[in-house]
DNA sequence: CCGTATCCTGGTCGATACTG
DNA sequence: CAGTATCGACCAGGATACGG
């Protein structure tokens, strides 16, 4: 079983009492997951979607500073993972709208959670950082 | 007000009021947050941390794979942010433990809720990403 | 034992130009 | 409107060597 993040003290444990058992970061769970919606244009984008479907150029528009190569690789990749559904309306000119999936709705509950911590908290992050940094002389 | 992922959606709508709204990018306080915590080598930090505090040996010994470098830079950020406090004891040789902060523990209550879920739900993301690979031909 | 300093590489992201 | 293609800058992260 390939879970780095399940009970790594555990597995110290073993470890000193003579096991051999090694973590498999290739596999790891957290990673696939983190590495991807913990992107730099990830968390935006979900956010809006969990509100309703935008269309490609609302979601463009929407997000300012994002380039129209990065949109569009957010949302591939989005929808890669299984958390954004891609709908091609066939009209003249061609429409595209992008929702959550089930998958996508289930994740963002969990993510939004840390979102909203972060909400509450970035003050202190941001203070405590500066004051690390000052004392670094 | 610099809250970038807080009512999007109300600003769209401010927008489209005539209103001119921009979001601030620069100072997000979720790029803060996650920024910091989504890097490669944190979240598995974080979790050993949640259990119990670590020296710095068994935290390198522990973490398959991570250079001493990283090891230490990821655990200075952590500190930085003020997740992570680091005592250490002038014995000879030194020895340095570290442990989680209030402020640590708080924000990993919330980061382990995403944590699970993407112990519970890695494979299905893979799946997703499989399918998706094999469709594009 | 617990780091720091230096160099280097691979991947991420932005800018720009072009297409169905 | 909704993309794809290409190039280059930048930086997180790894290897290695040395210091308190």
């Amino acid at each position: 079983m390939a879970d780095t993040h399940a009970g790594i003290a555990g597995k110290l444990r073993a470890r000193q009492a003579g096991e051999v058992e090694t973590l498999d970061l290739e596999n790891c769970p957290v990673r696939t997951v983190i590495g991807q919606i913990g992107g730099k244009w990830s968390p935006l984008v979900l956010q809006l979607l969990s509100e309703r479907p935008y269309r490609f150029g609302e979601l463009r528009r929407l997000v300012p500073d994002i380039s129209q190569r990065m949109i569009t690789q957010t949302l591939r990749d989005l929808e890669r993972d299984g958390y954004v559904d891609r709908t091609v309306y066939p009209t003249k000119p061609p429409s595209v709208d992008y929702r959550l999936t089930d998958l996508g709705r289930s994740m963002f509950v969990s993510y939004s959670v840390l979102l909203e911590w972060a909400h509450a908290n970035a003050d202190a992050v941001k203070a405590s950082r500066r004051r690390f940094d000052s004392e670094a002389a």
